[in-house]
DNA sequence: GGCCAGGAACCTT
DNA sequence: AAGGTTCATGGC
């Protein structure tokens, strides 16, 4: 399958982030091929995607069963989706390229996307698992979690794994969760949340059915263990709101200290006078930030 | 070895 | 509503 890509996208940008921390344990990366599973709805598929000169993206099955339309079809969303290929960011290049502050990041990462977390549990455990500790860590957390938790289709020798479900972890206590070392807390949040979702209480076509994203914030801020940060993390790259705006986050405020050169994180103050003219685009800021320093 | 990490809940004022 | 404390493990 083809699926010609937006002008202004670059895979390299794209690959860069991606292949950002090797313990990612989502997806393999290999010399410009990314591997991983991908969800049709009705069944899991190995696929293994590149770019090619002609700004495609080349997208195969490569697990050699038979393929039905429906499941091809799913398999484009999914990666129009996971890389925001339906997105015009001229506006927000536009802007970029006059602010002090994204000027030299668009043009160091230009044709980077918001890259995805399309699966609305693992972008809010992903989220929950972040919080607090180092981002090292916190993939460690993510590959225990997953590999205890999750399946997986072998391939060349090779586990290409399935983030756990929530109806699986739903029915979990967090004690099952510890000897992974999260906290406590974590387990509970975790675990609520899939139960949220179990019930169909929370979902992501509930979400998206919300237009403001204020509504939307304030339901996920209403669950236990999601706060603005996480709730945020999630419009922006699950829910794909591009007014996001993780405002709280410590990579964002080391990303400005090291632009700016500051002695210090900058404060609640700035960051808004800051983003003032980011409206409307504070997650592509915020992305395009984090590539500075991750 | 100590500080701090892609925060949030929970407890005091 | 604000402000401080706790969670808790591990990276550097």
């Amino acid at each position: 399958m083809l699926i010609n890509l937006p002008i202004d996208f670059n895979m390299n940008a794209n690959l860069g982030y991606l292949g950002r921390n090797k313990n990612e344990c989502m997806f393999e990366m290999d010399n410009g091929f990314i591997t991983r599973v991908i969800d049709t709805g009705k069944t899991y598929r190995l696929v293994q995607l590149h770019a090619n000169k002609h700004n495609q993206m080349i997208v195969q099955f490569i697990d050699s069963k038979p393929t039905k339309e429906t499941e091809q079809a799913a398999v484009v969303r999914f990666v129009r989706e996971w890389f925001d290929l339906d997105r015009d960011l001229f506006p927000f290049y536009e802007m970029a390229n006059v602010d002090p502050l994204l000027k030299k990041p668009v043009q160091d990462f230009y044709g980077l996307r918001v890259v995805g977390v399309p699966d609305l549990f693992e972008a809010l455990c992903w989220g929950v698992l972040g919080q607090q500790i180092n981002l090292a860590f916190a993939y460690t957390l993510k590959r225990r979690f997953v590999e205890k938790f999750g399946t997986s289709i072998e391939h060349n020798s090779k586990k290409y794994w399935i983030f756990p479900t929530f109806k699986q972890i739903a029915k979990l206590s967090p004690e099952d969760l510890t000897d992974i070392k999260m906290t406590l807390k974590k387990s509970e949040y975790i675990i609520g949340i899939a139960k949220l979702m179990d019930n169909g209480e929370l979902s992501k076509e509930k979400l998206l059915a919300m237009d403001n994203l204020k509504d939307a914030e304030k339901s996920l801020i209403k669950i236990r263990g999601i706060g603005p940060w996480t709730a945020n993390y999630v419009l922006m790259r699950c829910l794909r709101h591009t007014s996001a705006f993780p405002i709280d986050d410590v990579g964002l405020h080391n990303s400005i200290k090291f632009l700016m050169g500051l002695d210090r994180k900058p404060s609640k103050e700035e960051l808004l006078e800051l983003s003032s003219k980011w409206s409307g685009w504070q997650a592509y800021a915020t992305f395009y930030l984090w590539r500075v320093l991750y």
